[in-house]
DNA sequence: ATTCAGGATGTAAGGGCTTTCATGGGGATG
DNA sequence: CATCCCCATGAAAGCCCTTACATCCTGAAT
């Protein structure tokens, strides 16, 4: 019982309750609700008119009252260590995408990298009683903390989902791509054209970046050749630093180490390498070939044009929603998505020889 | 009344309500809520009991509940056309950082560039009883619907913020940059070491896009240059086609304009006006001056360094964040707040002669 | 000692919706 | 025509909090 409202002129829409609207169909609340939450049992003219009602009045259901009685409010909670990070944007932007089609809303949460601050923002969205959590990023497997307790936790309330990592636990599902695979490939490709001597450049320990590191050292075995760990080289300083980036890898040559390839597990690292070569002289790729990673806008920005692994982002993206809300819907759905990776051959290395 | 749980012994934390809290505490339901939202008029002992009760039993409100009372749930809702666009995504890290420092949930919602789903989206956060709602980006405010009809609606609801727009009406309020004024002074830095000739390139026609042009407009103008229509160009294509755009300016060049500089509206497009010098073999900037916008890791990945326009996205962001709380909590706040833009100078300029 | 003010606490009435359970009305069946 | 069932509907009891109002108690003022 709250604003007056006339059906035909239009009246202010001042909360309205289903109270008011059972009142102008002349039915129950009950009926109300059912007709709200699309339930069976209603007589198509009898929902025809409550539809009427509630649109002639404007009415809105109220989103807490509704959320109390079904303890649930339809939303997801999407933690991300950094929004504003190139690739983890697109991703959020992919899931929100997904999940608001599917008539979720997403609730955002940049917890940054460290592991406190994961936790407690996690625990923050199972309170705000999200129907499931999608941690954005490989960041949330953590090595150090091996047991991932808090994500075991929290997969104990609601399904927990895992973008481009994998953590075996029940409740616990994973979409990602092989980077394993795919960094193995690239440097395969590298080695079989005839350039042994690589430099791995990487500037993470995520997951997803220790799984890269293993398909570099993998390619390495596989032909056979000796596993330097000088050509492993991590990258300590702000991932944005280009310049930084450039003297690194210039105090490395100058340190004595040889390479005539750069494989980088991002792209800014990968146009920093072709920073260095320019500012050395070296031409690209006679010279000195690169590949990046992310296949992002960097790599079309970059001159010459990078080549870089596709890492199916926006697959991996719209797989792990499509899994949550087969989740939420009481469908069986695999626990792990596993796309291959693609690596796109643009300017910074050679074409590989026709077979 | 519901989870049966022992204080001292970690027992499971089912359903815990403020009933099953007061009964443990001693006290009513009242003080315990009193507590929880920290209203005065509780005895400090009193209150110290009720916390630790809640430590212990790891009690968590239910925020449905507590919205239904309240009729808040402490939530804004972010507006975005396009999250993975690098730009508004650094937007939205800073906002929903700031936000969760101040104590609010946010909740993300991407519109793409149609007005019609602006506005729905619009209502559905105010669906959500959001307690504000931020509009990033100045693709909110539409020049065609020029009296943005439905800002003023939800603005009737709850004070909306835009990001780097102005929209003159109560209940809104602004944080900018003054890009029309940035603009006006990367072009006369340009026009005022001897290059007249400027071609401006946009690709947008938000409100800061229109800003910018003014900006570039009222340079010509105050330098008695004439106002060629055709040294304005806009780039209808993909935003983030750096071939495509390269071909435009390629088209312009072989339709007979000519131009010894070029001012973009962001940096990809300056970034592929950097391109488009290499293939034809102009020297950058001595044959060619290129500024971009934003002021993003692109300037940097570019080769040379871009010289761009920092238009002070997080002093805005920030300053957003903090004028929404000061209205939320009853301040008066200013409703327009402006940053000057700054001029980066790197190497796609030549250093400005000292004075 | 008596009164009073005011702070600390408790009681109970919502807040708007969902849902269980009971009821009534038809159609199908015998 | 009587019986049974099932479907559509309604009544009412929550869901878990907040908060206006009532109550009690304390120390200060007289």
């Amino acid at each position: 019982m709250n604003g007056t409202v006339t059906l035909s002129g239009q009246e202010v829409d001042i909360l309205l309750t289903i109270y008011d609207i059972s009142k102008m169909a002349g039915v129950s609340i009950a009926t109300v609700s059912r007709v709200l939450n699309e339930s069976a049992n209603v007589r198509p003219d009898t929902r025809r008119k409550v539809l009427e009602v509630m649109e002639q009045s404007g009415y809105t259901p109220n989103a807490f009252a509704r959320g109390l009685g079904l303890n649930s409010m339809q939303t997801i909670g999407i933690l991300c260590t950094d929004s504003s990070d190139l690739y983890l944007a697109k991703a959020v932007y992919y899931i929100e995408q997904d999940l608001r089609a599917g008539g979720y809303h997403s609730i955002l949460c940049c917890t940054g990298y460290r592991l406190e601050n994961k936790k407690s923002s996690l625990e923050l969205l199972l309170r705000q009683k999200v129907d499931s959590v999608i941690l954005v990023g490989s960041n949330f497997i953590e090595a150090e903390d091996a047991d991932n307790q808090y994500i075991r936790d929290a997969a104990e309330q609601v399904p927990i989902m895992l973008l481009n990592a994998y953590f075996d636990h029940p409740n616990v599902f994973c979409s990602l791509c092989d980077d394993l695979g795919a960094t193995q490939q690239a440097a395969l490709s590298l080695i079989d054209s005839g350039i042994p001597d690589i430099l791995y450049l990487y500037n993470s320990r995520s997951y997803s970046a220790r799984k890269k590191l293993a398909g570099f050292q993998s390619a390495c075995q596989l032909r056979g050749l000796p596993n330097a760990d000088a050509l492993q080289q991590f990258y300590s300083g702000s991932s944005a630093d280009v310049e930084g980036i450039c003297r690194f890898i210039s105090s490395l040559h100058d340190g004595g180490l040889s390479f005539r390839a750069v494989i980088a597990s991002d792209d800014v690292l990968a146009t920093a390498a072709v920073k260095y070569a320019r500012l050395r002289g070296q031409r690209i790729p006679s010279e000195l070939s690169v590949i990046g990673y992310n296949n992002s806008i960097l790599a079309l920005c970059c001159e010459p044009e990078l080549t870089s692994v596709d890492n199916r982002l926006e697959e991996i993206s719209r797989q792990l929603v499509k899994t949550l809300i087969g989740t939420l819907n009481g469908i069986p759905m695999p626990a792990k998505t596993v796309f291959p990776g693609r690596l796109v051959q643009r300017g910074t290395t050679a074409l590989p020889s026709p077979a």
